[in-house]
DNA sequence: CCTGCTTGGTTCATATGTTGAACCATTGTT
DNA sequence: AACAATGGTTCAACATATGAACCAAGCAGG
């Protein structure tokens, strides 16, 4: 690993819930040694990616990441055109909605949505996805780059009892993803949490990322499953069609089968 | 420089006016070995801060950097409460605002904002301001911390014929600029740029910015620079307050004297 | 006042990781 | 076909990162 990487390591873990950490605090998180951390932040401070707090000490994000935000954001708008779609897909399912984003092999967190409906509910604190334990993960898999699967297998975390821990199962389920349109993850990152998701797409018509609705196991019925996935088609269009993308035909037909299935097997009363 | 910092640095170059380069680009930008750069960016791109176009092979900023500026806004509030007020005085003046951080020793611009009132204008398309050189440099010489005086002598760039450059020079801006809580700078960065700028302070009653105005000089005439200063003046209290700050006694005299005086000197018809 | 604990920060010999010229593979242009 | 770009890789020579040990400052308790 570059010291580059180990440098830039430290900044991911300055979180929401831990925004300011102490030298020797980020010395034990990183397990590195006090000097080189040090030597770490100095360049982080140099560059203004980090500063510190006057007062305290302690280090905390710097203004240099704002404006790469706003450069980012005017080369690839995503945050914008995300917001309100995902917010109306909570409102919808009354669960927490999330979407994702695919840059190189990794599945990074781009904004979830908490609904106020329930007093349960599931609240997304990681920053990557796992691909092959996550119902957004799926969705890369399935409609994404075929590189990612080498990257997928290499470790094959058992975060569960229930995650996918081999080859075969992790294939038929990439499978059934392609074939329905919708990831799912039936408690295969935390136990109780199940989730569906949707594939995003870019203008190449490339995968660009995944919404999802996360759900609690004990209110997760079909009729809940079915209306989910009938919002998140929903959203999966409004959010790649502001993206400036389009969906495949092939997730259309997958997911217009999906829906015409789970309509004969549960018909409304 | 560290192997960090070189690598931090490579990030600078992606702008808005620039936001995807390829290799061989980036390496003439940096002047550094294309081996070297690739490297660079492949510790970059593990991270997810930057991320390749497949389609073009280029580089461009990566997701990560938009979860660090959420955090990053969630720790230090400064683009809320920045925007209302900076588009505020660009409509009560007329020119390009702008509002800058003090990070360790450097100046960040935060926002800019143009009025639409005049067709020739301003615009603020550097990252960074040079404190000897600037109104909002002055302002942060003039009531920031002491270190930063040091910094500030080192090269006393030239950039225009205008421009500060001796040490005698500097001290008498900088007293100016604590007698009349504005920071002044005609010509001394762009010629023909004439800027006005007010301290912004954080909760902890220590200098945190600056807001700006930057008008052309050929209409920069006295009634205009008071209506600024005035303008100025409401802009710093309501960013300053948005930042759960409060102006100190010294600043909000100094301002008295200053509108007291150009009252005197130009009389309202 | 001292002792012990923490914190942030620095030093310097060691050896590890970084460097860049030269290299290859592709692509588009003349 | 030859040329000049591009992105990317290799490896010996060398510069730079590393971490144990160190200092100074702040704090709590006896």
């Amino acid at each position: 690993m570059s010291a580059a990487s180990k440098t830039l390591e430290l900044l991911s873990f300055f979180t929401p819930a831990q925004p300011e950490i102490g030298l020797s605090q980020l010395c034990r998180l990183a397990g590195r040694d006090k000097a080189t951390t040090h030597r770490h932040l100095q360049a982080l401070e140099e560059t203004g990616f980090v500063e510190q707090n006057p007062l305290t000490k302690r280090y905390r994000l710097g203004p240099a990441i704002l404006q790469l935000a706003q450069t980012r954001e005017l080369t690839v708008p995503r945050k914008d055109g995300v917001d309100a779609p995902l917010r109306a897909l909570a409102d919808a399912t009354g669960e927490t909605t999330h979407a994702s984003i695919l840059s190189g092999t990794v599945l990074y967190k781009l904004m979830a949505c908490e609904s106020p409906r329930h007093s349960i509910r599931v609240v997304i604190d990681i920053e990557t996805f796992p691909l092959h334990a996550t119902a957004s993960g799926l969705c890369a898999l399935a409609f994404g780059p075929g590189p990612l699967l080498d990257v997928a297998r290499r470790p094959l975390t058992p975060f569960t009892p229930s995650t996918i821990d081999s080859a075969d199962a992790l294939t038929s389920a990439i499978e059934a993803t392609r074939a329905t349109g919708f990831g799912r993850a039936l408690g295969t990152f935390e136990t109780d949490v199940h989730s569906i998701a949707a594939p995003l797409f870019d203008p190449t018509g490339f995968l660009a990322g995944a919404v999802s609705v996360a759900s609690v196991a004990t209110r997760f019925t079909p009729e809940l499953e079915a209306r989910i996935k009938t919002h998140l088609i929903t959203a999966s269009r409004d959010i790649t069609h502001n993206w400036g993308g389009t969906i495949p035909a092939n997730v259309e037909n997958a997911w217009a089968n999906a829906v015409a299935q789970s309509k004969d097997l549960e018909p409304t009363p």
